[in-house]
RNA sequence: GCUGUUGUAGCUCAGUGGUAGAGCACUUCCUUGGUAAGGAAGAGGUCACGAGUUCAAUCCUCGUCAACAGCUCCA
């Protein structure tokens, strides 16, 4: 006999060879029918998988992240399945499930591309396939066994995982006629697979590296029920709707232009106005935190960075340098603002009694981005980082690493950016050529981070290799409408630049010292927290970042006057109305693209109400009842007036 | 940059080897005092750009530009 905890403590004595899948049936049939995988010991496995010793077991079902990811694993499965029968001869590389649902790489047999039109077919024969109710099987496979399967399969891609592999744990799944390698956890079969939607189809290099070849890689997504599926697909057209692409189109916040060259925003009015807000809000923290803003050019002599090193680690992918008739000369549009406030430390001689020295500049950078990188605001050429960086001694670095999470912390916490992921991105350790700096010093930088999170009880993971060259960074991470991750905010310990630019300070001691660098941006860049914020908020933003934002619409000819009468009331308090006096369109404005963005509308000469009011409506919560006006400009002030004072 | 897809009216899109259409929006008029009203008339397009094939190209071919999805990259 052998204990089984569960979850909740509970112990239970079973024979040895016992399954998850016996044990949930011995709790309740309704268990049974839903648990999809189970935990045994920390590690998930399938339900058929006999339990010999003492365990902890965990029922893993379809709200358990455990339980999709056995689930879509297998479906990924099931799609190469069906796969290998429409397009015979197909090579198999990798087929992973993802945070939604899972994708294959494959390479189709010569001649065969599959495109959006065959979604269909794959999808029908997947379902087939469900139909027939086939069993994973797991199997464990020498090397040599392994080798020779997949090689006779013409498997190439497979055998080149296998070559890898340590012998003696090497696992394949085969279910009808498709046999995978594959470390599973799996279902035990394919029959809980009750809707499949193939959602698209792209390339992607075998192993992640742009030298090797380019397969085809499918994606999809499968629920053990059709409505689950439904809601998927309603749910991705909601988020297609709130793409910031099409709402600042909409808005009229920013646009391209292709003479003006791709990934170059050209921020419109409204846009711009929204930025300002933006902008100043941050300045006046800034202030208050004891930064001093300044402006430098948008171009830096060649030599700036070369000294920096960035011209040798990013000379080659940057715009061109740029000439001037006289022979010799050669600027660079700035990608970064570092070098510039570094020469301003460097302009005077510093004392330990100056530090920290904070210098803020919203600083416009222009970077090569691949053309296929591109998107939206979110990936540019040209774009305004609120830059600032710190020049510190060595014992200040965790104190001011610790007020600008604070900062960051303000600004996520004033536009109710409550879901990111804080990420502390160090470097490669097996890589470390790729990074500019002493090992002791790297270190020591990499601790300040680590400390710091630590002390402000920040939950944070931590990736390896996502430093920049010159130092690690804390990065915050929020999704867009689609789930996709942007780094926004982002704090960097610098050890390196100071040196490279000979950066000193008479100390206590009187002796000369090294500054340490922060580099800080709490929104990143102002074009990508701007894209994310309008998929935030879908366009309804927060008054006090659009607080002109104000539709009066009359019911009638008749309340036109009175319509401009609170105009001018509200323009009194510096609220800026956009007024429409075709008032029979009245019906078809409130929905047009011009006023579905607007916060607020003032409907005016509602048959019941008395001189002096108007009826209210907040766009995306409703009618807020009718009210004077007088009241609503003083509740309209006072809103956007508490939040710009408070920061 | 790579692979695939796309580019037609302000927006969303249909369409054809014989120089173009719908819905919404826009303009004018009529009807209508009510949250996506109805009717009539009208304006609006070098069919992304360039070359080729053809008697004839928006449509076929090639190239360029741009956008979209993914990969790679991201100071």
């Amino acid at each position: 006999m052998i204990k089984i905890t569960l979850p909740d403590g509970s112990v239970l004595e079973r024979e040895a060879g016992v399954t998850g899948y016996e044990i949930a049936e011995s709790i309740s049939p309704r268990l049974a029918a839903d648990v999809l995988a189970c935990g045994v010991n920390g590690q998930t496995v399938e339900l058929n998988r006999p339990i010999n010793e003492d365990a902890e077991l965990v029922l893993y079902k379809w709200d358990d992240e455990e339980g999709k990811h056995a689930f879509w694993h297998t479906s990924a499965h099931l799609m190469a399945e069906a796969l290998q029968e429409l397009y015979p001869g197909t090579q198999f590389g990798i087929g992973p499930a993802i945070e939604r649902g899972f994708y294959y790489d494959v390479m189709p047999p010569e001649g065969v591309v599959i495109r959006e039109a065959d979604f269909e077919a794959i999808e029908k024969k997947m379902m087939e396939l469900v139909q027939r109710k086939e069993a994973l099987v797991r199997r464990d496979i020498s090397k040599a066994d392994a080798l020779k399967f997949f090689g006779d399969n013409g498997q190439n891609y497979k055998n080149e995982l296998i070559a890898d592999l340590e012998d003696g744990h090497i696992t394949t799944y085969t279910q009808g006629a498709f046999t995978d390698l594959c470390r599973g956890p799996h279902l035990v079969n394919t029959a809980p697979i009750k809707a499949v939607k193939i959602t698209a189809v792209s390339s992607a290099y075998w192993r992640g590296d742009e030298k090797r070849p380019q397969m085809t890689r499918i994606y999809g997504i499968t629920f053990p029920k059709k409505k689950l599926l439904d809601e998927y697909v309603t749910l991705m057209e909601e988020a297609k709707k709130r793409d910031h692409r099409k709402i600042g189109k909409e808005m009229e916040l920013f646009m391209f232009s292709e003479r003006v060259g791709k990934g170059l925003p050209i921020w419109l009015p409204k846009g711009t106005a929204l930025r300002l807000r933006l902008e100043d809000m941050l300045k006046k923290i800034q202030k208050r935190y004891g930064y001093q803003q300044v402006i430098t050019p948008h171009i830096g002599g060649k030599n700036l960075y070369v000294t920096s090193g960035h011209w040798a680690h990013y000379g080659k992918d940057s715009f061109r340098p740029i000439t001037t008739p006289e022979e010799g000369e050669e600027y660079l549009l700035k990608p970064m603002n570092c070098p510039h406030h570094c020469e301003i430390f460097a302009s005077k001689p510093r004392s330990y009694k100056d530090l920290p020295l904070r210098l803020a500049e919203f600083g416009t950078v222009y970077r090569y981005e691949q053309s296929g990188e591109l998107h939206g605001l979110t990936r540019v050429r040209s774009f305004t980082q609120d830059d600032a960086h710190l020049y510190c001694r060595p014992d200040q670095v965790k104190e001011e690493f610790i007020r600008v999470m604070e900062i960051i912390q303000i600004i996520f916490g004033a536009l109710n950016f409550d879901n990111f992921e804080a990420q502390i991105s160090l470097r490669d350790p097996n890589n470390k050529e790729k990074y500019i700096g002493s090992d002791e010093v790297w270190e020591q930088a990499e601790r300040a981070i680590i400390e710091a999170c630590e002390e402000k009880g920040l939950p944070t993971h931590t990736e390896l290799g996502e430093a920049a060259f010159y130092g690690p960074k804390l990065d915050f991470m929020v999704k867009d409408a689609l789930g996709r991750r942007w780094q926004l905010g982002t704090i960097q310990v610098d050890y390196n630049l100071p040196e490279r630019f000979q950066l000193e300070y008479t100390g206590e001691d009187n002796q000369k010292h090294r500054p340490v660098m922060i580099h800080r941006a709490p929104f990143g860049s102002m074009e990508r927290f701007v894209a994310v914020l309008i998929e935030h908020t879908a366009g309804h933003f927060p008054l006090w970042l659009m607080p002109d934002q104000v539709a009066i619409l009359p019911i009638s000819d008749k309340y036109i006057d009175y319509a401009k009468k609170v105009q001018d009331y509200l323009e009194m308090n510096d609220v800026r109305t956009v007024l429409d006096d075709r008032a029979e369109k009245i019906g078809r404005k409130i929905r047009d693209n011009e006023m579905k963005h607007i916060p607020y509308l003032l409907i005016v000469g509602e048959k019941e109400e008395a001189e002096g009011t108007v009826s209210v409506r907040r766009q995306g919560q409703g009618d807020q009842g009718s009210m004077k006006f007088e009241d609503f400009a003083k509740k309209i002030n006072e809103e956007v007036r508490e939040m710009t004072e408070k920061y």
